[in-house]
DNA sequence: TTGTAAGCGTTATCAT
DNA sequence: ATGATAACGCTTACAA
């Protein structure tokens, strides 16, 4: 008898309805992450690492671009929980001092307090569990590398005024206080190329030379690198580049970089999503320091 | 009266259940878009285009990602199915003889009789829209520019055997039969910057260096550009190297590509999608031919 | 094993 | 304007 059931619904290609069913058990199997901006690989091999455990698992993924925008983040978690997702993500670090911290703080807490799980895998203030780098050591070991090659001038590309980029420029600045030396140079960036291409562009404006550039990410550590290349600086006799994130393009360049674990990062939150402990933990990823071409011990040449 | 509830409301921090309505409006307001690679600034392009007209009508975008593989594609299609999506879109090409391909057809046609849109981004069998662009006069268009610049020894660095990587090599081939040339050489490819790499390591083993080479796609060109001058070789000077997408980095690194309309693919497909006519239609979109700095006139000199 | 009834949070309809 | 009721497609619990 159930087997005619069965067949008949072979027959009419019947599939049951997610949401009928996420209505009467209360589980969605719906799960978003909220990125900062899709096209960046960064927030993309997060999502990657997510999705991946998550699908396996049956659960269906939003990825959600929230263009760098913290009301549009706010936006999403308020979508988020009129499909009663089981949990968001949140990929993107906070602005420093944005004014809209507070709204998105608000509505974190009220969608926490309606079950809904929460991860952060960058430094923000939100409810819930967080699966980080340290980003201040990250900064540090780079710029210590470089002064182990024996680099003194070392100049440095920050990154936009969101807390992760702050703590890698903090952790610059701390290794060469530490080291008895200064910044031989400081210029503002914002993850991209371009940042990396304007900081090249002043670099090679100024008679005197750093030894070594060390950079916020990748991206930008590569508007370095190819700016100096095309200008006929010899990167790494001349002067080293150095960048952090270690993304697909780095290691075809052969970029010097700090690994970090992006794929893992979406993937650990991904497991401590689909397991329903509710505590709060706070989970720090190691990174690791990957020497590659576009650093060398300095010069004996001046 | 119903100010009071209207007050309930706001102190309860009421929120409506979207998935109470998507059952009983028969409107979910979820729509999927499967890509073949999330880290593919191709695919995340694409991606962000949706989701931002999709995101302001109010619509739930699921970004997929199928990891380059039909059955993955296909169970993604069953699981919107059952969430009741009101569309997909296929933003990867199909792979040329792939034995899923019937299966994932089958699925296609049974979400569509249940109602679901469909749209695909690239040139696949399938029932529905589609909104592409014209991949074989791209590669056409880009030899011809390169023959127009006196190039007669022309390299072609193959996409992977997908549809639209196909059409590319077409164009490519039948640029050079129409104007009485043959290729140089032929490497094949898979989109990547490797496969760049390796194409540029084959032709540096070569004694005859060709006058230019035309590759299936930026990350390509930009494997061979990279591989090519750390070997010494000057680019343009002594080879011109070309690609096709203009991703961000092409811009950046001044490659001479053809300007594929990513966003406005996904941006298109988008109001197709809200927008609920049922009609299938076939929209291709323009590119054009971007040259830059990688790409110059041949030199005198043999 | 098989059937019946209640309920999930909405919208829609019809009556008040 | 407001209130009451059915229905969406499922799960669960309890009864036959």
């Amino acid at each position: 008898m159930r087997e005619r059931v069965l067949a008949a619904a072979r027959e009419l290609d019947y599939a049951p309805s997610g949401l009928a069913r996420a209505l009467v058990t209360k589980r969605s199997r719906i799960v978003g992450v909220i990125v900062g901006d899709v096209v960046d690989p960064y927030f993309a091999q997060i999502a990657r690492g997510f999705e991946d455990v998550a699908g396996r698992a049956g659960y269906l993924t939003m990825v959600c671009n929230a263009e760098r925008r913290t009301v549009v983040e706010q936006e999403y978690v308020n979508v988020l929980r009129e499909y009663h997702a089981e949990g968001v993500v949140f990929a993107a670090s906070g602005a420093v001092d944005d004014p809209d911290n507070a709204g998105l703080r608000d509505t974190v807490e009220q969608a926490y307090a309606r079950g809904m799980n929460v991860i952060s895998l960058a430094p923000r203030d939100l409810r819930g569990s967080s699966v980080t780098i340290d980003n201040r050591a990250a900064g540090y070991e780079l710029v210590d590398y470089l002064v182990g090659l024996g680099h003194r001038n070392i100049a440095l590309v920050a990154g936009p005024p969101v807390i992760g980029a702050v703590e890698r420029l903090d952790g610059f600045h701390a290794a060469l206080r530490d080291l008895g030396l200064e910044a031989f140079a400081l210029y503002e960036g914002d993850f991209t190329l371009g940042a990396g291409h304007a900081a090249a562009l002043g670099l090679l404006a100024d008679p005197e030379r750093p030894d070594a550039v060390a950079c916020a990410n990748d991206a930008t550590a590569i508007g370095v690198l190819t700016t100096l290349r095309q200008a006929g600086v010899d990167v790494p006799g001349a002067v080293s580049v150095v960048g952090i994130g270690d993304t697909a393009i780095a290691d075809y360049l052969e970029l010097s970089t700090v690994s970090i674990p992006t794929y893992e990062l979406g993937a650990v939150a991904a497991r401590r999503i689909l397991g329903d402990e509710r505590d709060e933990i706070q989970i720090v990823l190691p990174h690791r320091l990957v020497p590659r071409a576009t650093s060398a011990p300095r010069s004996a040449s001046p």
